[in-house]
DNA sequence: CATTTGATTCACT
DNA sequence: GTGAATCAAATGA
């Protein structure tokens, strides 16, 4: 179970590595959607995130936490998710997929600003693009 | 080619 | 509350 996410939405999101147009880093943003993006930060945390725009159109989703794992590094590192998932598809042949689940109601999912962000500047670092499922 | 900087976490003070 | 760990890619000279 997903319990908390946040979403990183085209070339205008400043918060977004796509902001800057298009590199080898966030190639993988606008590949087709359900492709996963997998970077390294600060050195020593991979972060996950699931493609969600259509091809060309960076949009992704990061996923910071799964019930019983907080923290977007936690997650990878308790998943031993690795660059070498990155680019791959979201599938059974990549080893991790999404299976279909329970479809919270609306008003468990909390928004928030997304957090780690203040570079973006105000505007941006303050969009309530961060969604937690709440009890 | 040198420097800067993070979609963070953990250990201390 | 503050700071270190640690590296690849982006940016600048």
């Amino acid at each position: 179970m997903i319990t908390e996410t946040e979403a990183y939405i085209g070339p205008h999101d400043l918060a977004s590595h796509a902001a800057r147009g298009r590199t080898k880093r966030n190639e993988p943003l606008f590949g087709p959607p359900g492709t996963f993006y997998v970077y390294l930060v600060y050195g020593l945390h991979w972060m996950l995130n699931v493609v969600t725009g259509a091809v060309d159109y960076p949009a992704g989703v990061l996923l910071r936490s799964l019930e019983g794992i907080e923290g977007p590094g936690r997650i990878t590192k308790t998943l031993g998710i690795t660059g070498q998932l990155n680019a791959k598809a979201a599938s059974k042949q990549t080893g991790v997929w999404f299976s279909e689940g329970i479809r919270p109601t609306r008003k468990r999912v909390v928004r928030s600003a997304r957090i780690g962000v203040d570079y973006a500047g105000p505007v941006w670092s303050a969009k309530p693009y961060r969604f937690v499922l709440t009890e």
